[in-house]
DNA sequence: GATTGGATCGCCT
DNA sequence: GGCGATCCAATCG
């Protein structure tokens, strides 16, 4: 059970009807751009009957090959394969032996880049979020790359799938309310960590991290 | 074959 | 805010 008095979207038939799924080409614009661009909208995982959605309040850009803190910046491994490949679809990878987080492709094919989503404000399915996150605290599920993936109930078996047509997709409210973004350095590498390549949803509270 | 380090989390103080 | 858990992937540090 959720523990404030807010009414979930459960009930309705999801995604909502003016919803507009992000398609290929809005992923296939420079990293940093995608990476603002995602802050807003909307990302929903199917996994069987169970719907989760959150809204995304925070991005990180991965560059490609000429950025050192991504993970394609040593060239194609059989881990970061799916950055190498074309734009839109979802790279998930495993993280101190213990975590998943989740990635999209973004830019031109040649280009291995990626937007990492740090954070989202839970919308939907929010029992089934309490429920794999073992806690019933609304800014404790998704408020972390690994966490959201928990929450969402995405599993390594979506690496590869696209987000156009796939499992996990993106959808943009035409009636979202504008915002303002804060940028600031990625969070938790030690290469580049000066760049302002991290982007969230100012006063938003569901953030990973001031 | 062995070693090293990591785009994190949660619990501790 | 500090640190231990925990283990895979890349590298041979």
């Amino acid at each position: 059970m959720h523990t404030d008095g807010k009414k979930t979207n459960l009930e309705l038939s999801l995604p909502l009807p003016h919803w507009e799924l992000l398609d290929y080409p809005f992923y296939e614009r420079d990293t940093a751009t995608v990476a603002q661009a995602l802050l807003g909208a909307f990302l929903v995982s199917t996994s069987g009957t169970e719907i989760t959605i959150g809204k995304v309040v925070e991005t990180e850009a991965y560059l490609g090959q000429h950025d050192p803190a991504c993970h394609s910046a040593c060239g194609m491994t059989r881990r970061n394969a799916v950055m190498f490949g074309p734009a839109g679809f979802a790279y998930v990878y495993l993280i101190y032996g213990i975590h998943y987080c989740f990635n999209v492709t973004t830019d031109k094919k040649e280009l291995p880049a990626a937007v990492l989503i740090r954070a989202l404000e839970p919308v939907a399915g929010l029992a089934f979020m309490q429920q794999r996150r073992g806690t019933p605290h609304l800014r404790n599920l998704c408020s972390g790359p690994a966490k959201l993936v928990q929450a969402m109930g995405i599993s390594y078996s979506v690496n590869g799938t696209s987000v156009v047509d796939g499992p996990v997709n993106f959808y943009r409210d035409p009636r979202q309310e504008p915002f303002h973004i804060k940028k600031t350095g990625r969070i938790g590498i030690s290469q580049a960590k000066e760049l302002p390549l991290r982007f969230y949803i100012t006063g938003n509270g569901y953030i990973s991290k001031k």
